[in-house]
DNA sequence: AAGTCGGGGAG
DNA sequence: CTCCCAGACTT
């Protein structure tokens, strides 16, 4: 393993390398609301929130994040439900709760200061490898590596590296790559540096060789295989789940909402009663979610139609819900996970991005009276 | 090492 | 459609 990284380095110039990428990320990098200073705290919160997710869908989330909660105290005392609103269609929700708990944890054990050692931080809640490097270097220039898959692909093209970045000792190997030539005088630099060059130059398809800094250092460019690396083992693809969810209104015009489990997919979530609907079609699916909401809770329902579909694709699965309209009869027994609310105070809720287009379709069908879309996609 | 866990933008 | 994004956790 050590003789790897070494092999890779002979002939290697690490100085001029690290001042080509320092000073161009410091003359083109993007003004992001999370570089405007140096808070353990923010940087933390900005990591989190961009594992897996794009800049662009990060900036309004943690805009309204950090007002909400300018500081680790203010996390430290906040109600999951209003936290899980405030990630509402950000996704991975675990991020927020494991957030919040690491938070909790540095306020009482380090005394509301964020650990300055991997040992330490990195033991924390849903700070892995990548955060506690990204951290660690950006808010208190320590050099530590921050192997992210913007970083995976501008190494495996500037060193040639055909290992498969899918593969956990792949990452492995990058780090102790950066673990030499990081710069010491500016490891943040250094790191943000390589993830910019990977966000805006060294792009996943059609990277822009003709303007990178460090084309100059880059074995896959000098070879004309930049478009051949990173190589990565492909994934397979998603399993399909067939649901039936119905918006229902009781007497008194309030609606049916239920809670996800506390674990698991979309956990803690809220949700129109949902019910599986294998191999059942219209209307002996509507019939057969009737009877489920009656053995559940005890509630007679009437759908009274069709609303359209919503097919939503995850990471490792798809559902394709048939999204019914109805009434609930009788007397309703709400409990912590089961409620009737007025429709204006919906949006209280965390609900699913599949949910809210339901209710999106719900408003525009009730709205106009006379059906309309039934293709699943939210009109204007 | 393989699954689980969201959602969306780009080509 | 496919790919993949400033990944981490569980088994």
């Amino acid at each position: 393993m050590k003789e790897k990284v070494s092999s890779l380095l002979k002939d290697f110039p690490k100085e001029k390398f690290c001042e080509d990428l320092i000073g161009w990320f410091q003359r083109e990098q993007r003004p992001l609301p999370w570089r405007e200073d140096k808070d353990p705290y923010k940087i933390w919160v900005s990591e989190v929130m961009l594992q897996q997710t794009r800049v662009d869908t990060v900036i309004p989330y943690f805009r309204r994040f950090i007002e909400k909660y300018p500081d680790m105290r203010a996390l430290a005392e906040a109600r999951e439900e209003e936290l899980l609103k405030m990630w509402e269609g950000l996704g991975y929700y675990s991020r927020v709760r494991n957030l919040q708990e690491a938070v909790r944890e540095v306020c009482e054990k380090y005394g509301g200061v964020v650990p300055k050692s991997r040992e330490q931080f990195g033991k924390l809640k849903g700070v892995g490898p990548y955060t506690a490097g990204a951290v660690l270097s950006i808010a208190y220039g320590i050099p530590e590596p921050a192997v992210d898959g913007n970083v995976m692909r501008v190494l495996s093209r500037i060193f040639l590296i055909g290992e498969d970045i899918a593969k956990a000792k792949t990452r492995n190997l990058m780090e102790d790559l950066i673990r030499e030539i990081i710069s010491r005088d500016d490891p943040s630099g250094f790191n943000q540096g390589l993830m910019e060059l990977g966000a805006i130059v060294c792009k996943p398809k059609a990277p822009a060789c003709l303007l990178c800094p460090v084309q100059e250092h880059c074995r896959a460019f000098a070879a004309g295989l930049q478009e051949e690396y990173p190589v990565k083992t492909k994934s397979g693809k998603v399993k399909t789940v067939h649901l039936a969810a119905a918006v229902l209104t009781d007497e008194r015009g309030r609606v049916l909402i239920r809670k996800r489990p506390k674990e698991g997919l979309l956990a803690n979530l809220w949700e129109f009663p949902t019910e599986e609907a294998d191999g059942l079609h219209f209307p002996d699916r509507a019939a057969d979610f009737a009877e489920r909401m009656k053995r559940k809770h005890g509630i007679r329902v009437e759908i009274t139609g069709p609303l359209g579909k919503v097919e939503h694709v995850f990471s490792h699965l798809k559902w394709q819900i048939s999204a019914y309209y109805g009434r609930a009869e009788g007397e309703i027994m709400e409990t912590d996970t089961f409620k009737a609310v007025p429709l204006p105070d919906l949006e209280k809720y965390p609900f699913p991005v599949p949910h809210q287009k339901i209710f999106a379709m719900y408003q525009g069908d009730i709205g106009t009276e006379k059906g309309g879309s039934r293709t699943g996609k939210v009109r204007p």
